[in-house]
DNA sequence: AAGATCTGGTTAACACCGTTATCCAGCCTC
DNA sequence: GAGGCTGGATAACGGTGTTAACCAGATCTT
């Protein structure tokens, strides 16, 4: 055979043209009707086809869920660097572009976080880049963007699976979340250090 | 029938004592194998019983995890209670236990918190207990108390589900997030409010 | 004591699930 | 035309939660 497809499809995503299709119908069911309904029985119904035949094309469910998740994470990367590009309080700005993804695809959401992640199934770099963009917001110190990560993470995480009391003012905690992590800047640190997070 | 099983059992847990002997197994199930190794065949057959008597004493598999995950918060709230009694620094102080407490019992973490809570089937109040240690530790606002929940909760889930990239010095992010929490203090707040989170 | 009821187990079965093995039709290349 | 690759098909295995029907023994009632 000749190596061109190999080389061609393997370049901007691993996967050929029919898996992303796949993959695409595999998101649509996935934020219909959550993780649970998830299947690849019922996926394979919707492509017409019969479910041995998706693992043709994917080597497994988990597969299939690493391919959406890092989709989604590339897109929570473009979300964050557009809510970042020339704002005034990026912080702020990169809390709402937080939440508002979650509360857009809750289901996708409890996907990429209900499990612990499949790491090198992963396409390689798509954690980093909305790391990156986390930690311009915050200063550039790797430790405090990543305890700014956990604040707006636990947020969402804990009003998606209902856990904070039915009267909670969400965005009064929001506030005081963002205003703690950026008060900290007006005392005397360094900023500006912008090595990469990892 | 008498009157008095009914009674003496639904005080203080509504389970009958067969039940309970069943989540306890469940509950070492869990957090030997993970969530997904715990099944209702599995647990039967380490009860030396078939699969569907569980029923006669659970109504389905979520009414078990209800159960554990009660169990759970309890267990929880008594952590923070003790990490609260007496200690200077108490927002550090359930930072750790809050932290240790899932380390501690990952399976038991990610079975809380992985799905919407079913509010209706826990014990009631258990869920504000350990709320309302974590008003107290903050300074009484319930507000800032969610959202130190919210960077607590994040951490370790962030944690547990190896979101962070392997050379990250998370007790330097804790430092990070404790201190961002509480530098607040040091400025002008009212505390002590101390009135009950929801 | 006898009968009814409750308790807590049983087996069989249903409808799903992910996955594998096997087969087969069509197409592309040599 | 022959061979191999592609992308479907069916059948089947072992696993899941759950329900229905049945049944032995204890217990309560009359």
């Amino acid at each position: 055979m000749g190596c061109a497809p190999l080389m061609a499809s393997s370049v901007s995503s691993p996967l050929k043209p029919r898996a992303r299709e796949i993959v695409a119908a595999a998101r649509i069911l996935l934020e219909q009707e959550g993780p649970e309904g998830l299947s690849m029985r019922r996926l394979a119904e919707r492509l017409g086809v019969r479910a041995p035949s998706l693992y043709k094309h994917l080597a497994d469910k988990g597969a299939l869920e690493a391919a959406i998740i890092s989709e989604a994470l590339a897109e929570q990367a473009d979300a964050f660097e557009a809510a970042l590009s020339g704002a005034a309080d990026p912080l702020a700005q990169i809390g709402a572009a937080y939440r508002a993804f979650a509360l857009a695809h809750p289901h996708l959401y409890r996907l990429i976080n209900e499990r612990p992640i499949a790491r090198e199934q992963l396409v390689p770099g798509v954690e980093d880049r909305a790391a990156r963009a986390l930690v311009q917001a915050v200063g550039g110190d790797p430790d405090r963007a990543r305890a700014a990560w956990a604040f707006a993470h636990g947020m969402v995480n804990l009003e998606l699976n209902s856990r904070f009391p039915p009267g909670a003012d969400l965005a009064a905690a929001w506030r005081q979340g963002i205003d703690a992590f950026r008060l900290v800047d007006l005392r005397g640190r360094q900023h500006a250090r912008r090595e990469p997070p990892a």
